[in-house]
DNA sequence: GAACTCTTGTAAACACCGTTCACTGAAACC
DNA sequence: GGTTTCAGTGAACGGTGTTTACAAGAGTTC
């Protein structure tokens, strides 16, 4: 069954022992630990060899920030399966604290993947995950059909646009959204959740909310509620 | 006049070289590139000649935090003087402008002071500087008396202790706040409001909305617009 | 099986990094 | 004038990314 020769069966090994070991160091100890030579200490190898798997340290970061998304979705996916009720403002409340948790959690992580001025990283790894998250979500929720509420024609070009991306994302789910169900009010309200979410977590990650947040959990189901009823949940959801 | 010896002065313009060097290397070529031996080459001294002025590298970069955090505070000021009508609505908007202005044109020093997993940057400078501006802009909009919206129970303990933290940087300013000005309520909008500004304005310097964003800034108008009119704004201001 | 290539690793070297330490020379002080 | 204080030096240590030449094993070809 396994086409693969056993060299290639530890090459691609050695590479999973690669990752491995730079994550455990992300992890641990921070991105500045993520060093070449002490991933190859900990693999028993001198760094040289790793130039046989990444042209560059770089390189390497990059794929650590693949595989950081990688993980993130199948957390995000996890939880949003344990999602078992049929309402989508629950699967949406539960992916929101899925990636909560999951960033408070793996705080270095997310500051790699997320909070990072270089442009060379995962943005389109990101980006998928988003989009097969959102997509299906969006898919499920054709029965809240809400009224288009007003969008500065400013933003007309820009919503256009990831009203396509979007319905492309649904569409390989097999759904066809009409305009109503996805107009730019809602397309609008979406990307103005993900700045909400995004704000909240990141704060809370840096620690850089204006004063001591004792109980920030609340905190965030309270804009999660007010999220929701933006984008049309509202009666699907009681407040925890 | 100047009490200082020759060498103070001295060691002070030193000591401001290092700096300007530091902010210099952070801004041209990232975090990474300031480095103790790069500063000492910029004023043509050795690296260890740094450890007069340091106690380490780290402290180094703190202090480099902090002097941005100045800046910035600087130039949130000058924005704000900029705006000369009475209404507080524009001054907020104001500042919100220059706040994304600021990031925007500073991408190394903003991921630096608002995106580091690392405690111990200026949160306390950071603090002070929104103290600073949100004190002030509240205690002008006393008029603004808005009903107080009900905000869940559990957040009363964080939302009282940042109250009063807010009523004591407005009494720097000679102004006492009634609490149906500075109402519970309004306190949570004015911590939604950073949740959304700083969201909004990190996705930006990151390039991390899950789409192409090709003209951000009237998606940042309207948030504001949004963003005023929820924290009690809404008349203040002409859409612009 | 021998000869050959391709692959994976090594060791040495280069230039860079933070940090420590013993030192120099000049400014400041008494 | 003698002494102390202090900014700065040079050498050194162990760490880093990266390149280079080289060894040794795996896979392939005859």
């Amino acid at each position: 069954m396994t086409e693969a020769t056993r060299r290639e069966r530890l090459r691609a090994e050695t590479e999973r022992e690669i990752r491995q070991a730079a994550r455990a160091l992300l992890v641990e100890s921070g991105r500045d630990a993520v060093t070449l030579r002490a991933i190859a200490r900990k693999l028993g190898i001198t760094a040289p060899a790793l130039y046989r798997y990444y042209d560059s340290h770089d390189a390497l970061l990059r794929q650590l920030c693949d595989d950081i998304c990688a993980d993130m979705a199948a957390a995000l996916y996890a939880d949003l399966a344990a999602e078992t009720s049929g309402q989508v403002g629950c699967k949406v409340r539960a992916v929101c604290h899925a990636f909560r948790r999951w960033a408070l959690a793996h705080p270095q992580e997310f500051a790699l993947v997320f909070a990072s001025p270089r442009d060379p990283i995962g943005a389109d790894q990101f980006g998928s995950v988003f989009l097969q998250l959102a997509g299906p979500l969006i898919a499920s929720n054709q029965a809240a059909n809400h009224a288009d509420s007003p969008v500065p024609t400013v933003l007309h070009e820009d919503l256009v646009r990831f009203q396509q991306v979007l319905r492309d994302a649904v569409a390989e789910h097999g759904v066809t959204l009409s305009d109503s169900v996805l107009n730019l009010g809602k397309i609008y309200h979406v990307v103005q959740s993900w700045v909400r979410l995004y704000g909240h977590v990141a704060l809370e990650v840096f620690g850089r909310f204006p004063f001591a947040v004792s109980n920030p959990e609340p905190m965030f189901d309270t804009m999660l509620d007010q999220m929701l009823s933006d984008i049309g949940f509202a009666e699907d959801v009681a407040v925890q």
